[in-house]
Formats: structure tokens, C-alpha cells, sequence
DNA sequence: ATGAACATCAGTGTATACAAAGACTGCTGA
DNA sequence: TCAGCAGTCTTTGTATACACTGATGTTCAT
């Protein structure tokens, strides 16, 4: 693996899992004494990141940037209008037996939730799966390039919410929902369980996020 | 100016302005020999030019991406999710006096598209401006970072349309439809011109590189 | 003549040394 | 005591040398 791919994948997963916080500066010796890399592919590797909005070149280095409230709001917003989009898109345009097959997964998917892997591993690898075939249904790289870029927000702020058993049992039926218009061919259906099931999500988080900030300081 | 800036500034130029063809293999010791820098910006800049999808990492170094008819169909279908749900969002939170000022300026627009500046610089100027509020009215930070991406690929391609008066005066008219739905805070209005202007847009731009092509092998 | 193995080389990936810019500290003067 | 300034020192920006990989061509054996 190159250096510069082992500190960026490094790096990520350090702004995604909260262990480096917003606001932290990255100097470059320090960041590449710490990775065991030298400062040039590090740089390339703050590069990614800034390109990707994790990072932003604040003053002296670069930061990781902060995600507030009002960010998830607009992140949300965003979300809402490529994906919206894109399951109508897929409806139009994919397989219908892909979805049926993905729908069928979906409904099995409590059994899974409530299993013995607390990381929950099998139940985000299947609606990872959902991602991906809705990505090459709608047959547009430059729509699937724009919700990859979002992704990786998206997973950072899921590390904020508290992925309880309910609330996963009810994504699922959502995400069910969504394979299922998208199968039948109904573009209009497939947007609005879309919209419906992000608004869901969205609340969610920020009901979390603010009895987080309830607990840590109140 | 730093000297990564510079070699990144000058690269984009080319492959917007199609100096650099598509398929051009972008070699780094030629590459910054040409532009007169060492390999360490060259790298920055070709790194942050493949983030933006004009470059692409090919088997030995970056290629410049292709633009072919169909990716065109692809732009616009993203495009027009994206800049009429911006469009929507402006009419919703937007300075209507604004908009108001700008539609008064589009109105007047053929005189300067007839005027004697062969680059129309006073209009593109006008359209940047329109674009600018758009932007700033949405308030939303990530729309706006993923509607810059686009512009990009966007102008390479207005490279390749014949701007003539008689379109560029068009244009004028359906952004001056844009502003006016805006400044009247009527979403949906504003989103179906942006939709149809982005529609006739495109018809324009095949149009002409049907022709184009007919003229260079037929 | 053809195929395989080896050598050579072009070109990227990485490390490090050097240069420049900017921030912090301590001093001086009012 | 505080403002201004200079010096130093940290940190980023750039250049270059080195390492490694993959491709290409050549040679030798069959």
C-alpha cells in the first residue's frame, strides 16, 4: 500500500471516528512522525482531505472542520435533493429484480439487527449494497461521484447518533420501502420514500445529538 | 504566488480552454519542466485537478478526462437537480430586491451582447453575478460547493458551443425569467425556468457539436 | 523464427534538505 | 504598563535526490 493512501485512509478515519476532533490542527511533522510517513505524501493525504471537505487550510496547517448543527441541516438538504434524484432515477432505469431481491433482504433485516454482532456488520454491508446498485442504476457517474463526496460526511455524523435496535428496524423497513418503488418502476414513489426516509434519519440524529449535548452539559 | 498554484491555475486553463486535448497523458517531469516548476506542486496540482474530474489517474500518470456526448447528458441531468433546487431555495430565502436589480440588468442585456466586445465580458460578467446571489442566497454551504464542482466541467464545454448573439440573447432572457421567479420568492416558478433554460442550454450546445463534428469529418 | 528471460530505462512514489513566510517572545522606549 | 519592533523560531512551501515498479526491448536458446 503507498504511504500517501495508508495516511489518508489513516487521517479519514480519524476525522470520521471523532478521534481527532474539529478544530484540531494537523501539523505535518507531527501528523507524519505519528503515521510513520514523510511530510510528502502526507501532504498529498491532507490534500484528499481538504479536497473533500474534511479538512479545511486554516491560518497555520490545515483543520479538521466542524460540523454543527445548522451544517447537518444543509448536509441534509443536499442529501435530500442527489438521492431524491437518484432513486427516481434508478426507478426509471435499473433492474427490477435487482430491487425485488434487495426489498426481499430488507424485510429479512430485523433478524439480523437483533443478532449477536454488536457492530451490526451484516445490516450496513446490505444497505451498502442498496447504495450500490442504486449508484449504477441511475447510469450517471457525475450524480454518483456528488453522493460518494456526501457519504463521508453522512458516516461522520452517524458516529453521533446512537444507532439504537429501534430506530435500525425502522431505517430498514424505510430503506425496504424505497427498493420496493424503485423495483415496481415508480420514480415519483421511489423519490418521496426517499425524502421520507432522510427526514426520518434526520430527526433522529438531531434528537440524539441533542440530548448528547443535554447529558455532556447540563 | 505560490508556485503549486500557478502550475494548477495553468493547467486547468488548458484543458478548459482544450489546449490539452482529452487523452493527453500529463507526464510530471514534462509537465513542470513546461510550467517551470519542480515536481512537488506539479503533484499538488494534478492531485487537486483529478479531485475536480478534469484529470484521471491512468495506468502511468494522469490523463485528462474525456467529455463525450453522453457525460454531457449526464452534466445537465445533474446540473438541473442541483441548480433548480438552488434556484428554489434562493426564491425561498432570497433578497428579493436583489434579484429584482439583477432582472432589470438581464432585461437590458442585448445591448451589451450587440456592444463591440467580441468576448462579451460586460454579460458573462452579468450571467457570474446572477450566479454569485444565487449562491449566497441559498445559505447552503455544501449545495454551493457541489454547484462550483460542476462549473467546471460547465465551461470546458461552453468552449465548445458557438456563443452567437442570437443564443447569448436567449440566455439573457430566460435568466432574466430566472431573477424575476426569484425575486417574486416563488420557488417552484423559479426552478422550472432554471430547468428549461438548462434544457435549452443543452439542446444549444449538442446542437452545435453535432455540427461541429459534421463539418470536421463529413 | 519464436518465445522466454533478463537487462535497461522511463517514470512515478518517497524521503530529505533547503528556503521562505509568518507567528510568538522578549526587549525597549514612552 | 502598554505599544511597537526586532529577532528568533516554528511551520509550511519548494527543490532534488533516491528507490521502486512496470514496461519495453534485446538476446539467447530451442
Amino acid at each position: 500500500m503507498r504511504a500517501s493512501e495508508k495516511a489518508y485512509a489513516a487521517l479519514r478515519d480519524d476525522i470520521v471516528e471523532w478521534r481527532l476532533a474539529p478544530g484540531t490542527v494537523l501539523a505535518e511533522v507531527e501528523q507524519s512522525e505519528r503515521l510513520g510517513v514523510s511530510r510528502t505524501p502526507l501532504r498529498e493525504a491532507l490534500g484528499r482531505l481538504t479536497a473533500e471537505g474534511l479538512t479545511t487550510p486554516g491560518g497555520r496547517g490545515v483543520v479538521v472542520t466542524d460540523i454543527s448543527l445548522e451544517d447537518i441541516d444543509e448536509l441534509f438538504e443536499l442529501r435530500e435533493t442527489l438521492e431524491g434524484k437518484a432513486a427516481a432515477l434508478a426507478a426509471s432505469r435499473g433492474d427490477a429484480a435487482t430491487f425485488e431481491q434487495l426489498r426481499g433482504e430488507l424485510v429479512r433485516a430485523p433478524e439480523m439487527i437483533n443478532g449477536n454482532d454488536p457492530t451490526r456488520h451484516e445490516y450496513y454491508e446490505l444497505v451498502g449494497r442498496l447504495d450500490t446498485a442504486i449508484d449504477a442504476a441511475i447510469s450517471n457517474s457525475y450524480l454518483a461521484q456528488a453522493m460518494r463526496s456526501l457519504r463521508v460526511h453522512l458516516v461522520r455524523i452517524r458516529r453521533l447518533a446512537a444507532d439504537d435496535a429501534a430506530r435500525l428496524a425502522a431505517a430498514a423497513a424505510e430503506h425496504a420501502a424505497i427498493a420496493e418503488a424503485i423495483a415496481a418502476g415508480n420514480p415519483r414513489l421511489a423519490e418521496a420514500a426517499t425524502i421520507v426516509h432522510l427526514h426520518r434519519s434526520l430527526s433522529h440524529v438531531k434528537a440524539t445529538h441533542a440530548s448528547h449535548h443535554k447529558e455532556h452539559h447540563g
